[in-house]
DNA sequence: AACCGTTAAATTGTCGACAATCAAACCATT
DNA sequence: AATGGTTTGATTGTCGACAATTTAACGGTT
């Protein structure tokens, strides 16, 4: 169902996919140190495939390096977010667009075929499924850019670090069904070609929800 | 001298180093097998530095790896440039109009330092201060935009491809001279505090860059 | 009591060997 | 000759042990 499914191959890679779940999730707790033989008892594994996995943790923006030291869980932050939400909107944004202009006319029906679906959830409540259907919905427009290297940056790259601070900092309220209507929108301008009003909805949406998350953190 | 003073402290950091300059110079060829057992051999290290090099290759797209075969250097081709262009004119396009916002009048001074300094290169008809000239001052915009994921982004990130590119496809012919009168139409820009006309200005300047570099790749 | 150099414990970095997996060569069958 | 399965060689993945480095504790000096 998922539209990025990733098929752990070897030992590294499940050790990764856990890691990074217990991070994002807060398991291992924001700026809390990585002890490799800790990890390795944890895990059951050897020191090497978790070396192997703090590495890929760093490229994802999940922990932080330094030589001869250790790593260390990111800390969540004001300014982190702002600056995060920054690059975000820009990447985001160019993604809407690119969608709107790329593509295909059935893409453009499973987005909104997902968008009814998801507006059922949304009047049961099931905060789970809105939080994965959120996803899923950015997913599609980012996937429907066509654009390879914007692919990689937002879904291997910053999306982790996204989905860290909106899980941990919490993402319930009214917020919910106003963002479902702004998922609405975007769609809409996307199956209208409209590239232009896909970016500007887009960028908001991102803007709004970056607001919620700012008064959720006190640093 | 550089913007960006790396120095490293591990074997793995050298090595690293090492084999990323190779691979952006063309030492190793584009799109050719990275052996584990070659480079040992090679570069004088043990299996697992050069694994752990060649992890940190992946993260900055240099090298494409497939678990249980093995990394290759990435293909160069006019849809890779494309792509990978279009991304770059929006983040350093946001980091123009950043810098403008935030960097210091001292850095602004340094700034335009550095493009008088570079005049006299241009003139002299150095190449190779010209190539790292270029370098140096994008890297100061970018750094001036003071949003560390930008920068993290495109630092360490997308901009050894990018040099990968320019070096491989070599940048001569007129567009040196051009290309100086754009930076200091920038530097002006941003030190009139115009924002706007610094992206401007940065997005222009980057698609310039990019139609030069097409004409050069047959694909 | 504060400061500085030394030492000791713990952590990370590096190595070589072994296990698991894949790609190609090979052979048999149709 | 083309196809499919098997085997073999080579390559990557994983492991435990050792070396190098950092951090914290300790003791001596001012």
């Amino acid at each position: 169902m998922n539209s990025v499914a990733e098929q752990p191959v070897t030992a590294a890679d499940k050790t990764f996919y856990r890691l990074r779940d217990d991070i994002v999730e807060g398991v291992i707790a924001a700026g809390s140190k990585l002890s490799e033989a800790d990890l390795a008892a944890r895990y059951q594994v050897s020191r090497a495939v978790i070396r192997e996995a703090i590495s890929r943790l760093e490229s994802c923006y999940l922990v932080e390096r330094r030589p001869n030291v250790g790593a260390k869980v990111v800390h969540l932050s004001k300014a982190g977010l702002s600056q995060l939400y920054q690059v975000r909107q820009a990447l985001e944004g160019m993604a809407a667009r690119l969608a709107a202009e790329n593509m295909t006319a059935i893409e453009i029906d499973e987005l909104s075929a997902l968008l009814s679906s998801h507006f059922k959830t949304v009047k049961s409540g099931e905060t789970y499924y809105q939080e994965a259907g959120d996803l899923d919905f950015h997913y599609r427009i980012i996937l429907g850019s066509k654009n390879a290297q914007l692919i990689r940056l937002l879904i291997n790259g910053m999306y982790h670090l996204i989905r860290m601070y909106r899980v941990q900092l919490g993402m319930a309220g009214p917020r919910v069904t106003t963002a479902f209507d702004e998922h609405r929108n975007i769609a809409l301008a996307i199956a209208n070609r409209d590239a232009e009003l896909a970016e500007m909805l887009m960028r908001r949406h991102i803007q709004y929800t970056e607001h919620n998350l700012l008064t959720k953190l006190i640093d």
